[in-house]
DNA sequence: TAAGTATGATAGTATTACTACTAAATTTGC
DNA sequence: GCAAATTTAGTAGTAATACTATCATACTTA
């Protein structure tokens, strides 16, 4: 059988992880933990315990837990960049393109079977929840200069590209682009757990969330492109 | 002399820190580390040899950090409808308010004298770079129904009021204020720090940056309402 | 089969977040 | 004006975290 993976950035880890068994515990265990913990509980003390191996091993893998939470976004962000190429392909235009990005970003996301000891629900939950803290650190501008958020960047160039063919004149596509996208999380974070700053409403069915989400940043980008 | 304060939540703190002197050193030199050390390598160790003060000191003020933090961006979110309330009272329509609203959010942040040991430019920097690490924690349901994000979340309601009146039949309101608000402070960082996710350019004159960003959010809201 | 590499086990360090306890200073009652 | 009550400061300690160093063992491959 034929395994899809992607390449990612060298600089994220020590050892790669998809060489070998323990490395993909390490990956599929710490979704697994993140997602039940939190980030701020999380420790390599307690996934060394998970998948059974020790501490040191972990760190062999990754420099501290930080790189090991930017590891799993960035395979996030690469698997977002892979569904958005697979939906817009065959389109014609960039509006259709538009469209299909907007749907990529706000649809529920499920299990991908493509991608064994990943469980996109729960690392999509993680990317809600612990996104912001990958750059909100004193060590953003190494890191970016370490290339660890070319996966959200070049999402962004990728979708920003279709609002500048739509709209040339538009000044602000690429902050527009990286604000939907940011927006999405929050939206879906604050209907859980501060409704006062969304008019999602948390009882809805969770598809009906998706569609209001949806909507929502609908009504951003095309009251943007709208003259 | 009057001394103008505002009555901030008391759940927010175990001893009101404006009652007294230490209380006051508290909140300004831990505005001036926080800014300068960023929240992760704040510590209330270094906080009590910056007020000549001692660790248990500080901890009959706050319980933790964390509230400290919440204490600080409470604060500033007051002082934001303060300032809003000052530039809308007198403003005939919603249209208007709105304008103002957004002028408010996006202006650059000065040292306010009405408020003396509060530094308004550093607490700003805070906010932009920490908000998040309020809400995004597994006590947020707890501090929500403690009460601790009112000041968040009364502005929001003030502004989606606004939008309320102008567009009665707009879905998102809410939705549509707190996008902004965060948006307004994820754009600054985003120039500083990861200016591919923006159209800010970081080498602009700061009054310029935050004109760009005025017209950036005014895209948006107007965009939306527009019909 | 020897050499190299990956993993495991054990122990140790500096820092952090927080608490219990004691000492000193200040306020208040009379 | 002074003792008693109360507030506030300071000392010392703990458990947990984020690592690092060292050594042993197993597995792999030239």
């Amino acid at each position: 059988m034929s395994q899809l993976t992607f390449k990612l950035n060298e600089r994220l880890y020590l050892r790669d992880p998809q060489t070998t068994i323990l490395g993909q515990k390490i990956i599929e265990k710490g979704i697994e933990l993140i997602d039940i913990l939190g980030f701020e509980h999380f420790t390599f003390k307690k996934l060394a315990a998970e998948v059974g191996s020790t501490e040191p091993s972990i760190y062999r893998y990754f420099e501290n837990k930080h790189r090991l939470l930017h590891y799993m976004i960035a395979w996030y962000w690469s698997w977002m960049d892979y569904r958005l190429d697979l939906a817009t392909t065959s389109l014609p235009n960039p509006v259709e393109k538009l469209r299909v990005a907007i749907r990529v970003i706000t649809e529920e996301k499920k299990y991908d079977p493509t991608f064994q000891h990943v469980d996109e629900e729960a690392l999509h939950r993680i990317v809600v929840g612990e996104l912001e803290k990958t750059y909100l650190t004193k060590w953003v501008d190494d890191d970016n200069q370490a290339g660890l958020f070319g996966g959200l960047k070049s999402l962004t160039k990728k979708i920003s590209g279709y609002i500048h063919e739509i709209a040339p004149d538009y000044p602000f596509p690429n902050s527009l682009i990286s604000t939907i996208i940011l927006a999405a999380n929050e939206q879906l974070f604050f209907s859980q757990h501060l409704p006062a700053l969304s008019n999602i409403e948390k009882q809805l069915p969770v598809a009906e969330q998706h569609n209001k989400l949806k909507a929502f940043i609908e009504s951003i980008v095309f009251g943007v492109l709208r003259k």
